[in-house]
DNA sequence: TATATCACG
DNA sequence: ACGTACGTGATATAC
């Protein structure tokens, strides 16, 4: 028996819209639809264990007001179709097609109808028919050949006759007996008024039919009975419209329908226009292109006096295009690039690296695509080649491909405006000089003294397990959330206030509210920041120590959204310091013998900057009178004088401050400091009208970015919010938030880049052996020799204070010690 | 590979 | 009725 495969299209078409995060196309067209469509296409037919006998998808045709018969009200309250979903439309079909799927549409039936004449249809010919389908209309169509596979976020679930009878208590066919009592307000069909589900359900069990239910009404008693009779007409009428047909007339015979398989031209031209760089790469795997390698000369061969040259470097190898000519060659044939007039690279500060190693500067003007394309359009988890590739070429490409940078750098220019251009060379790339020292300088670590803490942790580790496992009165392992659920929700008994999609959540806000129930829960406490800090950091850490003592980062340059860096392998920017105990690993980040550590960072610099951005005169004038502005807000929201506001005020206060920069929502700031969300409410309704500059400002932003796409900060950096204009309201609600944060937060990413050009320069204009060392988002960390420390500390000082002029002053806290923890005070 | 958790600003 | 603050990276378990 063969097997057909039939669609829903504009069933699952709409799952996909509402069950994907918001997508476009380079072009801007939206194609979150689409990409959840082609996964589950491909996913069912992989269910179904491949290749299909037939395969077809229907549509409903877009008059399809009325139904057959008259009913002029038919569907007529559903509301129409966003527009983001109906840009996607057209495409599915192309798509369908082009997967070597049947697009049926006939005009006057639903998808459903044309679904139930195909099944019945494709039994006739003695096939299993498969229906996917992201609603549950198509269930009465299920029996011993047809089997609907019901597409759900991530997993399709199939669903048997049996299964049925064991959910809904009737068999499939009965399904629309029962709707035609109980309705089916989705789809305006009235049913008995009334009688819901479950009485529907009852009836047709017993009497076996709606027809069997008007025979028997007389055994039917009470207002059930009262119901049915007034309810007659109507359920006789909603039999009709909740019976699917299984005589449309089709179009086209079922030979059409017959499986050939996709047409991979198409499909490629189709996905490389929506920018769907995992399918095409699906493709490529099926049906690898004749994509001939690069091939490379070796790079003794290449005269790059006064040329432009593309450079790429990958870890010891260098790859460089010249002339349309591509060479390859080591580290140490950087030298053979001296002479160039121009170096293009993918990234400036890996070939700094290199160069560096190899005692060798590069003089040409350098340009850096990577960053380019950063500053043209952050992307989601970083600008990567493969990405850019596609977006700008069409072009699938999993690596670097040398060949492809001049193109990429000519798309890149081409796209970079006037304030793009200054950040990218006013800031990013002269930081991509600045970052390639840090990293290379590295921050000292003493590792005795990280091991010896690593191992009293260890001691206090075990302690907490016995004790856990008595408590518990059995072994388990405390590290997995669900073993760990099970004994506290299940085996204690201990009252769960919050799940997980997988299970019982464990987190701290759960285990803090636990605490009062059981004494296990202070030890999985305090196991769990001491595993912690002991694998994170101790031995994470430990593993990262050089010979010579040194940890060193690499900063991610192109990776955040908001214009950030990051710091990865490992990452210094997230060392403990907010628990006693956790900050105690800053004693091991220490200062190069003879030298000291001088910390400095921003006070209040995200709040300063929406002082600046909203012109807020309460806020200017708070910060310009150097008073501290949680008291202020305090003051403001709760009105009392500065000199009644608690400590509890203030606290408040400084939550609210947080939550105007992140974009506030009432609930998360009464989950905050737990407080009614009534209360929270009050709080941020009164800051606003407090901070009419501010609320202002962020409902300009909103408006901005909703028209534009698209939010930017003071010193030009953009980030895309295709989110805002989403139709699910929680992602609208997340592009608001985003449009409001990202200005702040990406200006203050720009000022501490700013600062960091700054203090190098300064430093080296001073002729000092001071350098910059780390970068904690709003602080840094200078290493300088004892006797520079003076000097070095108000350089720093300077270059962070001035590196922009505000309507506020930018204060900056300093310390200076041995280690990280004595220099932060 | 995805999820849960938790470290930071 | 639902879901709930912005931005990251590392580690563990479990699928």
């Amino acid at each position: 028996m063969g097997k057909a495969l039939i669609f829903d299209g504009n069933s699952i078409l709409n799952r996909a819209f509402y069950g994907v995060r918001p997508l476009t196309a380079p072009d801007g067209t939206p194609t979150n639809a689409l990409y959840g469509f082609i996964g589950m296409i491909s996913k069912a037919i992989s269910q179904i264990g491949g290749n299909p006998t037939y395969a077809a998808i229907a549509f409903d045709l877009k008059e399809k007001t009325f139904r057959h018969k008259a009913c002029d009200s038919y569907k007529a309250t559903r509301k129409p179709m966003p527009e983001e979903l109906a840009l996607q439309l057209p495409i599915a079909h192309e798509i369908a097609s082009a997967l070597g799927l049947r697009v049926i549409e006939i005009p006057g039936y639903e998808a459903d109808d044309i679904l139930g004449t195909l099944s019945y249809e494709f039994t006739k010919t003695g096939e299993h028919t498969f229906i996917v389908t992201g609603d549950r209309d198509s269930f009465q169509l299920v029996n011993e050949n047809v089997t609907v596979l019901l597409a759900a976020n991530d997993e399709t679930k199939v669903t048997t006759p049996k299964e049925i009878f064991e959910k809904y208590g009737v068999e499939p066919k009965k399904l629309i007996d029962v709707k035609a009592i109980m309705g089916d307000s989705s789809d305006n069909i009235a049913g008995v008024p009334g009688i819901g589900e479950k009485g529907a359900t009852k009836l047709i069990a017993e009497y076996g039919s709606l027809d069997g239910v008007y025979e028997n009404i007389d055994k039917i008693t009470g207002a059930t009975n009262k119901k049915l009779i007034e309810g007659k007409e109507s359920a006789y009428t909603s039999r009709f419209l909740a019976e699917i047909k299984l005589d449309v007339p089709l179009d086209c015979a079922l030979d059409d329908c017959l499986y050939k398989g996709g047409d991979v031209l198409k499909l490629r031209e189709i996905y490389t226009r929506l920018g769907f760089r995992q399918f095409l790469e699906k493709l490529d795997s099926v049906a690898p292109e004749a994509a001939a390698d690069e091939e490379f000369k070796p790079i003794d061969a290449l005269d790059a006096n006064e040329k432009t040259v593309y450079l790429h470097c990958e870890d010891e190898r260098l790859f460089v295009s010249c002339d349309g000519v591509l060479y390859s060659g080591d580290a140490k044939d950087i030298a053979r690039l001296s002479g160039c007039d121009s170096c293009v690279c993918w990234s400036v500060k890996d070939a700094l690296h290199i160069a560096k190693r190899e005692n060798l500067e590069l003089n040409a003007k350098l340009d850096d695509i990577s960053l380019l394309a950063y500053v043209v359009s952050p992307a989601d988890n970083g600008v990567t080649f493969g990405k850019l590739a596609l977006d700008l070429l069409g072009v699938s490409a999993s690596e670097i491909k040398i060949s492809l940078l001049p193109k990429l750098h000519e798309k890149l220019l081409e796209r970079l405006t006037e304030e793009t251009k200054r950040l990218y060379e006013d800031i990013e790339l002269p930081l991509a000089t600045v970052l390639c020292n840090m990293e290379h300088h590295g921050f000292k670590v003493d590792k005795n003294a990280l091991d010896s803490f690593g191992n009293a942790l260890e001691q206090a580790i075990s302690e907490e397990e016995e004790a856990i496992y008595t408590l518990a009165g059995q072994k388990f392992n405390i590290n997995s959330p669900k073993q760990l659920g099970a004994v506290l929700f299940e085996d204690l008994a201990l009252p769960h206030f919050r799940k997980t999609k997988s299970g019982y959540s464990t987190d701290v806000s759960v285990l803090e509210k636990l605490v009062d129930y059981h004494p296990i829960v202070e030890h999985i406490l305090d196991y769990r920041k001491d595993t912690k800090l002991k694998n994170t950091y101790c031995d994470g850490l430990g593993k990262q120590i050089t010979e010579q003592g040194k940890i060193h980062t690499t900063f991610k340059q192109a990776q955040t959204l908001t214009g950030r860096l990051s710091s990865a392998e490992p990452n210094l920017q997230n060392i403990p310091v907010r628990s006693e105990k956790g900050k105690e690993l800053r004693r091991f980040f220490v200062a190069d013998e003879g030298c000291v550590l001088i910390d400095a960072d921003y006070s209040q610099i995200e709040l300063r900057i929406l002082a600046h951005v909203a012109d807020d005169e309460t806020l200017i004038n708070a910060f310009r009178n150097g008073e501290d502005i949680h008291t202020v807000t305090a003051s403001q929201v709760f009105g009392v004088p500065a000199e009644f506001v608690t400590g509890e005020m203030r606290k408040r206060a400084k939550a609210v401050n947080f939550g105007i920069i992140y974009g506030i929502g009432d609930y998360s700031l009464s989950q905050d400091l737990k407080i009614p969300k009534k209360v929270a409410a009050e709080y941020i309704k009164s800051y606003l009208a407090k901070y009419s500059g501010v609320s202002e400002y962020l409902e300009a932003t909103k408006r901005d970015a909703r028209e534009n796409g698209f939010v930017r900060t003071m010193f030009g950096r953009i980030r895309h919010v295709p989110e805002i204009n989403a139709g699910n309201k929680n992602l609208q609600a997340f592009g608001e938030r985003v449009a409001m944060n990202t200005p702040i937060q990406g200006a203050a990413a720009d000022l501490i880049k700013i600062a960091m050009i700054r203090t190098d320069k300064m430093l080296r204009e001073a002729g000092l052996k001071a350098r910059l060392i780390l970068q904690i988002h709003d602080e840094l960390i200078v290493e300088a020799p004892i006797e520079e420390a003076e000097s070095a500390k108000e350089i720093l000082r300077e270059a962070m204070q001035e590196a922009a002029a505000l309507s506020v002053p930018l204060q900056v806290d300093i310390g200076v010690g041995k280690s990280w923890y004595d220099a932060k005070d």
